[in-house]
DNA sequence: GCAAGGTC
């Protein structure tokens, strides 16, 4: 028996042979020396593979392995493609932007062709597949990699009609795990795989449909119109549409005065702050009528007093879009710098795979060997002495788990001498994020005292931290909040040193930073880990939106408590709403200083999102809920509850709708572009 | 010249 075993990407075909072959990755490499093994196999098959190593980062892995029940003791060829290797075009005759009308893509053929560049990935599946009896699929246990274990089906079948096709379902690459997988073969899944191909081919009817019609009938308003190329994406217009409505917040913000009050006691040296209970009104006479009760009442009664132990917890295992949130805030880097240095310490081995959902550790990893392996950094190696000395604690678990990767942690240690800038800062980052998790929790006291001042009651607040732990090495976390509290005893009375009436006005909220939009994309389904920064990099690329130094604003430094800065009308909207943690919106202190920018659209961008919301009622492209809807309908072609079939047939009527709406309203779209970019008005 | 998704 012969079995071609295909894997997503290269890394993943080595670590299963290596698994496979009985851990002596040595003699499975068919670039290396062969062992004892390779007197079992058919010389032809070797030299074959040998020479015809498609690319230089795809291997050809020969070793046996004894799979039990189903094949028994096999030869195996272990290789891997790169991510998908086919592609869906539409035919020749709809090349053209001019003829046939684009809204014809919406019922165009749509072929399936090998992509350009991975011919030679195809093709060497296609001959290994000649001197197989049988496939074993190894891609990703996600929706995209079914349907990538499936273009290789397709494309071993080409070189061998009688193969025997099974697929190893594993989630990380454990060496127990991969051997269970390997001993437990299922079938491809095809709800899955149809489910992808429905986004597939919607994706590009649609894409192309929208570009081509916006590109073409737009360009006759002249100006900026001439040269460019409006693109239309069921990701990048979601994306672009956040960065839009952020802005229309913040221009229509109307501020609103309120009137607080503020207790400030000094006490034992310090300065304590009580806040209102009722934070603040929105009526002046209201506020002084009851401030003056206070100052009537001269003294202040202690009402309660409470000391609890409290925590900071350590933060979760690191996944993608956490990431590329933390590298923005605290890294100054962009999503897309972040991730690209990511990459390249994952592919030079000092990382895991940078593109994950998954926050959670699996409990069969080894991690205090990782964390041993941190020991020699002059930075951060007594950190990791002290866990491995005993001071480990297993990372929280949370709730995502991508059935395909681990959470982002360090595969080795690197000296940082061996690092560019960026992947310095992000290899620190990574090790960092991973020792806060493999450590405890940061441990304190809080106390709160209540008073009854006049009528009005207040509170203060306060933290003394006693063990730092993970915040010794995670220094992106602080735990400020409030300062320790003088002694107050239940039911002592005293004259609070300062008693004040304040005035302010709530705040618009700010601009998105890419972290909040990196949120909200996530929050909404709006493309994946490995294209989010993509997508943001787009709309700046079609000039839709920009990216600028966020400008220290005038309503940011209201010496007011730290209720401030958010506006009733607008902040408190903002960009919450994402799971996980790490997307701070409000304004204040953000790492260090300066070098955060935001994203406010452009006269073009507003130009679009406005014109779509103008014409389009019910389903305006250039909301999330699109995207939602096809991700709703894929979750459902994967439970059986509807087919590739109907969607397709749904989704297309649907846009095509769109289409026709959009083309008759056409003059709405142009007039919200004479408007905004031309600035005419009229029209 | 157009999409989004994998991956390098």
């Amino acid at each position: 028996m012969r079995v071609l075993c295909v894997a997503e990407k290269p890394s993943i075909a080595k670590a299963v042979a290596g698994h496979l072959s009985g851990g002596q990755v040595q003699s499975v490499s068919l670039k290396s020396h062969i062992g004892p093994s390779a007197a079992m196999l058919n010389i032809g098959l070797l030299t074959h593979a040998q020479h015809n190593t498609p690319e230089k980062y795809i291997k050809n892995y020969v070793f046996e392995y004894d799979f039990g029940h189903p094949w028994g003791r096999c030869h195996v060829t272990m290789t891997s493609v790169l991510g998908h290797i086919t592609s869906a075009v539409f035919p020749p005759e709809y090349k053209r932007w001019d003829h046939p009308p684009p809204d014809r893509l919406f019922d165009a053929p749509v072929n399936v062709i090998i992509a350009e560049d991975k011919t030679k990935v195809a093709d060497n599946i296609e001959k290994q597949a000649r001197y197989a009896n049988a496939l074993c699929i190894w891609t990703d246990c996600d929706r995209e990699g079914e349907h990538i274990g499936y273009e290789i089906c397709e494309a071993a079948r080409k070189g061998n009609r009688t193969l025997d096709i099974k697929r190893a379902k594993f989630s990380n690459i454990e060496r127990a795990h991969i051997l269970n997988a390997a001993r437990n073969l299922i079938d491809l899944d095809h709800k899955q795989v149809n489910a992808v191909s429905s986004r597939i081919e919607l994706d590009l009817r649609i894409g192309y449909a929208f570009t081509r019609f916006l590109t073409t009938n737009l360009r006759t308003l002249g100006g900026p119109f001439e040269k460019l190329v409006l693109s239309y994406g069921s990701c990048q217009f979601p994306t672009l549409g956040f960065v839009v409505d952020r802005y229309f917040r913040v221009r229509n913000f109307k501020p609103e005065p309120f009137w607080s009050i503020k207790v400030m006691h000094k006490r034992e040296g310090m300065d304590v702050n009580f806040s209102w209970s009722r934070t603040r009104l929105f009526d002046r006479a209201s506020t002084i009528v009851l401030y003056e009760r206070c100052l009537a009442a001269k003294m202040a009664k202690v009402t309660k007093v409470q000391e609890k132990p409290t925590k900071k917890w350590k933060p979760l295992p690191l996944t993608t879009v956490e990431l590329q949130k933390m590298a923005t805030i605290f890294l100054h880097m962009t999503g897309q710098q972040a991730m690209e240095a990511a990459e390249n310490l994952y592919n030079k081995g000092f990382i895991s795979y940078p593109r994950t959902e998954t926050d959670r550790f699996d409990s069969g990893m080894n991690l205090r060997a990782l964390v041993q392996k941190q020991t020699q950094s002059n930075s951060w190696g007594e950190f990791a002495q002290n866990l491995v000395n005993g001071g480990f604690q297993q990372p929280r678990q949370g709730r995502n788990d991508d059935k395909a990767h681990p959470p982002i942690h360090p595969i080795t240690y690197v000296a940082p001498t061996a690092l560019s800038d960026k992947e310095k800062k992000i290899y620190e980052f990574v090790v960092r994020r991973f020792l806060a998790c493999c450590s405890e929790d940061a441990k304190g006291v809080a106390t709160d005292v209540d008073i009854l001042y006049g009528e009005e009651s207040f509170h203060a607040h306060g933290v003394v931290v006693l063990e730092r732990n993970y915040l010794d090495v995670y220094i992106y976390d602080k735990w400020t909040g409030t300062a320790q509290l003088p002694k107050f005893t239940v039911g002592e009375t005293f004259e609070p040193t300062e008693a004040l009436m304040t005035e302010g006005k709530t705040a618009p909220p700010n601009y998105l930073t890419e972290a909040d939009l990196i949120a909200l994309m996530d929050a909404n389904g709006i493309g994946t880990d490995a294209t989010m920064a993509e997508h943001i990099q787009k709309i700046q690329d079609r000039e839709y939106v920009c990216a600028v130094p966020r400008t220290a604003r005038a309503a940011d430094g209201e010496d007011d408590d730290e209720g401030a800065p958010t506006g009733r009308g607008g902040g408190s909207r903002g960009g919450r709403g994402g799971r996980g943690r790490g997307a701070r919106s409000g304004g204040s202190t953000v790492g260090g200083r300066g070098g955060v920018k935001e994203f406010i659209p452009t006269k073009l961008g507003v130009a679009l999102i406005e014109g779509f919301d103008r014409m389009n009622f019910e389903t305006s492209l250039g909301k999330p809920f699109l995207r939602k809807e096809m991700e709703l309908k894929m979750k459902a072609i994967c439970e059986g509850r509807t087919t590739k079939e109907a969607v397709l047939n749904e989704s297309i009527r649907q846009y095509r709708q769109v289409y026709l709406q959009s083309q008759e309203k056409l003059n709405i779209l142009k007039a919200a572009c004479r408007q905004y970019v031309l600035q005419q008005n009229g029209g």
